[in-house]
DNA sequence: CTTGGTGCTCCTCCATACCT
DNA sequence: AGGTATGGAGGAGCACCAAG
């Protein structure tokens, strides 16, 4: 769900002592020509940047997610509960009041697992309304984004990232996400400030947006079956289909026709993963304002951090139902119980 | 007659560009 | 960053046409 977040509290807005704060070690940088210290000051907590600027203005910046698992990754579920225990940690570590926290960035996201390979669903997410999803490969994450003037919207094979970091996972695991560029469509639904995030009609006002934004994204089903249809599908309409510039040269009445066409044809003849991802981006939303929650995918870690003992005590029942793991439900540790305190 | 393909208008929502 | 004017995208509904 809420993933990354920027948010800057005003000089007035924060404790007089936040440099001597317990969990937190500002540096400040040193100009080698003058030898003066700059008053900019940053510090770091469980993947989370702390940063001052020379008004004492405070932001905050970073994944949340990651900070319920010290800042270490954001494979697992993160639920609505735990974006709540997150923030009040927060404001109980630093002393903030989160409602002072104006928001200036945030990122919202789902992970789901997926029957075919995670990479093939990623390759074939193609356009967003008039933008093409283009590949990035940055810090052993593959992505597509499609670039618009107030987000971005991203698909991400997840189960590669688990891997390069040594993770041993047997399931396919996307993600699909949306970082706002602008606050305007966020305000709109009434999120200005990190308490905002703790408002459960504002969050799923948000993350429906996710569901729409995946229905308007054009995909092309992979597992189309050749031989159920036409010979004009198999030798022309498939080599259209599968490129995003085709799509774009269309005109508007034309291309809704064509897609809903296409869309036909993949409801009769293919797996119809759009919808069937569609259905999973709708549960696993639903699942997230549950305290117990579907579970995404098992871990096991293949090298030597603890990665598993975050979920201590539930390492025998994760590993039993490898088999049947949408079927698993857990209630995750609450953070203070977690490992990472 | 039905079915499927096409194309039109109206309307709403949203993206963009540009302002402060 | 916030705010807004403008135009475009696309969905709904309807009509037309050809083929069976």
């Amino acid at each position: 769900m809420v993933d990354l977040i920027k948010a800057k509290f005003n000089s007035q807005d924060i404790p007089n002592d936040i440099e001597e704060n317990k969990y937190l070690e500002f540096t400040r940088p040193l100009s080698t020509k003058t030898g003066e210290i700059k008053k900019e000051a940053i510090a770091k907590y469980k993947g989370l940047t702390f940063s001052l600027d020379r008004y004492e203005n405070l932001t905050i910046i970073g994944s949340i997610h990651k900070y319920s698992n010290c800042g270490r990754h954001n494979f697992n579920d993160f639920t609505f509960k735990d974006t709540i225990e997150v923030l009040k940690d927060i404001s109980k570590k630093f002393n903030l009041d989160l409602s002072k926290g104006k928001l200036q960035n945030l990122e919202l996201g789902v992970n789901i697992t997926v029957p075919i390979k995670a990479t093939k669903v990623v390759d074939n997410v193609l356009v967003h309304l008039a933008q093409k999803f283009k590949d990035y490969s940055i810090r052993g994450a593959e992505y597509r984004e499609s670039t618009h003037s107030r987000y971005y919207l991203k698909a991400y094979n997840k189960s590669l990232q688990y891997r390069r970091k040594g993770y041993t996972i047997n399931k396919e695991i996307f993600r699909w996400e949306i970082k706002y560029r602008k606050m305007y469509s966020l305000n709109q639904m009434g999120i200005y400030t990190l308490a905002d995030l703790c408002d459960v009609k504002k969050i799923h006002l948000a993350c429906n947006v996710l569901i729409d934004k995946w229905k308007g994204t054009l995909f092309y089903d992979p597992t189309l079956r050749l031989n159920e249809v036409s010979n004009y599908v198999r030798t022309t309409n498939i080599h259209q289909w599968q490129n995003p510039n085709w799509w774009l040269k269309l005109s508007k009445q034309n291309r809704k026709n064509l897609k809903d066409r296409m869309h036909k044809i993949f409801r009769e003849s293919s797996d119809n993963l759009h919808d069937l991802i569609l259905k999973k981006i709708e549960e696993k939303i639903k699942a997230s304002f549950h305290n117990r929650v579907p579970m995404t995918h098992p871990i096991k870690s293949t090298n030597s951090l603890p990665f598993n003992t975050l979920y201590i005590g539930l390492n025998s029942q994760l590993t039993n139902t490898f088999a049947g793991v949408n079927a698993c439900l857990y209630r995750k540790p609450k953070i203070s119980e977690r490992l990472c305190a």
